[in-house]
DNA sequence: TGACTATATAACAGTATGGTTATATAGTTA
DNA sequence: TAACTATATAACCATACTGTTATATAGTCA
């Protein structure tokens, strides 16, 4: 991270900010093997429908996720799998973290 | 990642939302080239003394920053340098991105 | 001790955020 | 067209966040 201009900061946070929701990044996660549409999308995520579609749109307006309407459904990708290198980074603090603090061994389920 | 515990998925999300502000971005890179007390990170920063102090201390409690007094001073120093890694990564998407909308050039001052 | 400097915290205001329910919109199919 | 399915949006509430000012706390030094 170089000097950088205040316009440029914002985006930054804006960027990260769309990633400090639980509820996000389980629907990124969700969306790891392949595009979803809204329903399944809900479905896996537990949460309501207009839940889950309030966070598709900033998920869309914020650019980390390709939406595309197709016949009935609409259906969301992910618009740049390196967002996954992010939340292993983190993971990877977290989990060190945690198991420092608490000697908890199983953060991660096993299974992916 | 991989399948994710809810309550994981909150920590994660909690490191994210550190990261989700502006001013405590300009913290954390004002910390990149070494320690600095809070009046030097103030005058840095350009907010107030409390306010830089708030998002410091929440800087520490969620681990990214460490924290040390020293005679008259309370010193900040970056706990773990990958920190900058996320920044990087999340820069650059934020910088191709822009490029690619409105072709702006220059996002980051040329020196670092 | 008292005066001074540095940092943290409390109380408050304004704004943003996440979730809910109800409703609108758009596509499909009979 | 009417009935149906899928998605988005509006209105609303409760909570959380950011910044401000004023004040408390802690260390230093005369």
């Amino acid at each position: 991270m170089s000097k950088l201009d205040d316009k440029v900061l914002q985006h930054i946070a804006k960027y990260f900010k769309a990633l400090a929701e639980p509820t996000r990044l389980k629907v990124l996660n969700a969306l790891q093997d392949g595009e979803k549409n809204v329903s399944q999308l809900t479905a896996l995520s537990g949460g309501t429908q207009a839940n889950i579609s309030k966070h598709l749109s900033l998920l869309d307006q914020y650019g980390l996720v390709k939406r595309e309407p197709r016949g009935n459904c609409v259906f969301y990708s992910i618009a740049d799998p390196s967002v996954y290198e992010l939340c292993e980074l983190v993971c990877g603090k977290i989990g060190t973290r945690m198991t420092e603090q608490a000697s908890i061994g199983k953060l991660f389920t096993a299974e992916e």
